[in-house]
DNA sequence: TCCATATAGATGCATTTGCATTTATATGGA
DNA sequence: TCCATATAAATGCAAATGCATCTATATGGA
């Protein structure tokens, strides 16, 4: 029996689905008591809204986002369809689009900022320090980073 | 405009989520990869293998996941239907349940154990020195206990 | 140029989830 | 004792997800 992995990496693994089940159970509880949409909303709402005129293509926004392509296409087909985001065929590329959010869209995404931003100071601010928060910003982010790079 | 959530919150709850989606869907992967079921199964199935032969109730399992009720429920017929967990009446308390694993649930669990290392330790532990995953998991384990205990 | 292969995106179907509600028992006063 | 309220667990139905596959265009050789 290898001792590959050691205990440390087992619990905060294990840590960091609990905490982030917890976490994200605030945060969609609050958005959901506000009437708003989900995370996912928000979170392809704000990629789009960054990418400004010039849009997205659904692959990037996939990649950002770490959907699953039929996940994220159908998303798309929701944002679509309430007219937060408009498909454009690519001139580029024909098999594929280019995603701009519109107005409704940015609409939307400012709505629901004060809510998540409650949520999130609640879920995560209010529980560590500044320098906590900012070291294990630090090291979620050393972990994400070359996770994605070995990929 | 009050400037909590600060930065640095903002960006640590960013990446943990990242990072979780990135690392479960390497672990989802490599146990499907292996025609295994998913991590609910090996969670649930490790909470009632540790409560032993006195078993646990339905809402204690779904407090130590952090399960919706909802889903508990479900989770547990699927792993009474396939003959992992046995429900029987509580004596204590008409309403309720107690759960034990049988040996088929043990088995299965112990099939998983070295598939699931493997993707902890790829989607993990190769990507931090140990001292950073010890780091990491104090961080979250503060983080997740006091949400716990403010919920 | 042609073809084999890769990539972008959509979709049918089965399973799972979410939501609201329901059933049943427990519990703490009046 | 009786009732109002709380808790345990299940469930009908709608929506979302996962999986496999499909269509269409792109791309890099031979």
């Amino acid at each position: 029996m290898v001792d590959r992995p050691s205990e440390s990496v087992v619990r905060a693994w294990t840590r960091l689905v609990r905490a982030h089940r917890a976490a994200l159970g605030t945060v969609d509880a609050r958005l959901k008591a506000a009437g708003l949409p989900g995370l996912d909303w928000y979170d392809a709402l704000l990629e789009l809204e960054r990418s400004g005129a010039k849009g997205l293509r659904p692959f990037e926004l996939q990649k950002q986002l770490l959907f699953a392509q039929y996940n994220l296409s159908r998303l798309v087909d929701r944002l679509d369809a309430a007219g937060h985001v408009v498909r454009k065929a690519s001139a580029a590329d024909g098999r594929g689009q280019v995603l701009t959010i519109t107005a409704s869209g940015r609409a939307l995404r400012r709505r629901m900022w004060p809510v998540y931003a409650q949520a999130i100071e609640d879920a995560v601010g209010r529980h560590l320090t500044e320098s906590e928060a900012g070291r294990l910003g630090e090291l979620l982010a050393k972990l994400y980073e070359r996770q994605a790079a070995s990929l």
